[in-house]
DNA sequence: TTCTGATTTTACACTTCTGTAATAACCTGT
DNA sequence: ACAGGTTATTACAGAAGTGTAAAATCAGAA
């Protein structure tokens, strides 16, 4: 989620729209009010910042921003709105992460989100989450979230879940499902792997249902519903 | 606190003037020996410092400020009175923090001060003060403190608690933990960091729930309750 | 060196997870 | 509806993993 904080209607129209169109999920705020209200529900992946606003400006909205552990982190990028003030804001060094002169094209505005955000979050953090709608598995917590709550996982619930997320849609006998998940050199019971997929599906809740019994192939998790 | 060092009366007092009404305490000095009478007694947070002074001229002051390690870490913002005599003061490098070229507006000598101490507070304590709620690991005092109650804790104990707090809900297997914080292979059979876990809980009292083992996995600092 | 406190190891109790078997429920084609 | 095959469910014993006390060892200060 990515905001854009612009008093300018039109521009933070063509913002919003450029961002939801280009992969992103993009939302528009007016001012330094509107957004300290939304920060109290959610935590954006992002900010765009115009420097000049109505009420606080940009460098006051930016120090605050930074000043609370809850906010500090967000990336935020500055949109400057003269070529002159540019330089001045830069040698501030008021922990931007990056800045924009206006005025800028909607390609190069794109291109500096997706640079910050991948200076942010490193590759290992971003590929060490599994999402499926809203059914979360994080690998580096080793812990999974059902629409937002986490649920603790045994270790081999969460390798079965995990080989089903990895590979969605596609059928695992019991055998394949055995040999991927306990090891190739362990021999047990193919009525073991019924047992595991019964307690997932019971933890996963309404996600449980996307895992689909083939009869007499073994089982598969659902794309989508 | 913050102390101007300014011959020019006007201009002094109104940086005295400008930054005691914005939310700083600011103090002048005239010259170089009224600012070593002061510093015998007390430390500013910042300097502003002009560099045409009558006695020891501002680069003088500012080497000495940098040679002693009372004063060392004062950061120092020079004022240079003329504008060819910038690129050279800044050329020198002589450790001061930023600088700002005469004549400069009030306002921007505060947004200049605001950046600075910005900057450096956030490397000296922010930094070094490693907090989740109310335990405060100080990394400075080497000490950990659990509801303001300073605690002893052992290397190792503190080193846990660090990797811990700096990855807040992330999963570290016995073989991870050993390595990052004794900086060698682990032995598989070894109890060790068990013990230091078990330590660790104890020690940190009703803030030891939050390190949750995750069975077959390692341990996990929660990230919230 | 001796002493002290930190750290590691050991051994075992304890908890939680997992595999299995037995049984119930289910599906599918006749 | 029935038979035959497949899957779901349950309960529980055993395995695996963890917590803890106490003893042994180590390392640094006096």
């Amino acid at each position: 989620m990515i905001w854009c904080i612009e008093d300018d209607n039109n521009i933070r129209e063509i913002e919003v729209y450029t961002l939801n169109n280009t992969g992103f999920t993009a939302e528009g705020f007016c001012d330094g009010k509107s957004l300290w209200a939304a920060l109290e529900k959610e935590i954006p992946e992002l900010i765009l910042l115009d420097i000049m606003l109505p009420d606080d400006d940009g460098i006051e909205i930016l120090k605050r921003l930074k000043e609370d552990d809850r906010t500090c982190n967000i990336p935020v990028i500055m949109a400057t709105a003269k070529g002159e003030e540019y330089d001045k804001i830069r040698g501030l060094d008021l922990g931007a992460d990056d800045y924009l002169a206006k005025p800028f094209g909607m390609m190069e505005m794109v291109s500096r989100v997706k640079a910050v955000l991948r200076r942010y979050k490193p590759d290992e953090e971003r590929e060490s989450i599994i999402r499926f709608e809203n059914l979360c598995l994080n690998i580096k917590e080793h812990r999974v979230y059902i629409e937002d709550i986490p649920v603790d996982f045994t270790h081999k619930e969460f390798e079965i879940l995990r080989l089903f997320l990895n590979n969605r849609g596609r059928v695992f006998s019991r055998e394949k499902l055995f040999y991927l998940v306990w090891g190739e050199d362990y021999i047990g019971e193919s009525r073991t792997v019924d047992m595991h997929i019964k307690t997932l599906r019971k933890k996963l809740g309404k996600y449980g249902d996307y895992i689909k019994t083939v009869r007499s192939v073994g089982y598969r998790m659902e794309k989508q519903k």
